[in-house]
DNA sequence: ATGGTCGATAGTCGA
């Protein structure tokens, strides 16, 4: 079972590159975030043809999250229960067996930011779900947008991202405390080359001199940590025209 | 170079 996430920033305007890599790769399920539609407006019909079926949970303008499927999604839910969040950012639901939890964790703008404690308090949130899941579940998969570069490793010049949003000590400690509940970050399972990243800045060409950080993430939970055979970055569609800021992240389960 | 570039939207905001 191939899974993947994206980070469109977009979706209507990544709809080609989305369908081409679609047909190419043939995940049983793609993640996006940041699809910044409005469901009515979502453009469901692209995806039918492909033999995907789609779950969306979107907002006008920031932010949204949608799954695509070959197989139908079930136990889905919108959002974190209990914590009452005007944001669209999370969609969990269950594919063949596994329970998948699709997440864009808020960006945080800058330290010490009013964004920032939101990202803060959204985190604590968060965690007290997976806690709750954990409880009834035992295959869970968390991937997306995390907006922590797990550690310096990860990042392009740690030194100028000291501290930073995307890298302070108290983004990557509720990374750590996420982990602690018994996840693994599948890409670290493998032997990966150096200065592989997930997302590149539109700005200051960025992606051509190789800034960028690896924040998009799968976590895999104990039970599937023997199963998985691949964990991978697919920079292709970030070279191309009109790309999105982040590349698709996937992993390979038995 | 204290900016740079995108997407959604119709002013700017958020990333």
């Amino acid at each position: 079972m191939k899974i993947a996430s994206w980070n469109v920033n977009g979706i209507r305007a990544r709809l080609d590159h989305v369908s081409d890599w679609l047909q190419i790769n043939q995940p049983d399920v793609l993640t996006l975030q940041e699809t910044k539609v409005m469901d009515e407006m979502f453009p469901l019909d692209a995806f039918k043809p492909l033999g995907y079926q789609v779950n969306i949970y979107g907002q006008k303008s920031y932010n949204g999250v949608a799954v695509l499927t070959k197989k139908p999604l079930t136990e889905i839910k919108k959002g974190i229960s209990g914590f009452k969040d005007d944001q669209t950012r999370v969609i969990t639901g269950t594919y063949n067996g596994v329970l998948i939890i699709n997440v864009y964790v808020p960006n945080g703008q800058s330290v010490g930011s009013e964004k920032f404690d939101y990202k803060m308090r959204w985190l604590k949130h968060f965690y007290a779900y997976l806690q709750t899941l954990l409880k009834t579940h035992q295959k869970i998969v968390i991937l997306g947008d995390f907006n922590i570069a797990p550690a310096d490793i990860d990042v392009h010049d740690p030194e100028l991202w000291k501290n930073k949003v995307l890298c302070s000590e108290n983004e990557r400690e509720w990374l750590n405390q996420i982990l602690g509940l018994g996840f693994v970050d599948s890409f670290r399972l493998f032997e990966q080359q150096e200065r592989l990243y997930s997302w590149w800045d539109y700005r200051a060409a960025a992606y051509r001199r190789k800034m960028g950080m690896r924040i998009d993430l799968i976590l895999i939970s104990e039970a599937l940590k023997k199963g998985c055979m691949k964990s991978y970055i697919d920079e292709t569609p970030r070279g191309q025209d009109k790309p999105s800021d982040h590349a698709p992240v996937l992993i390979e389960l038995s």
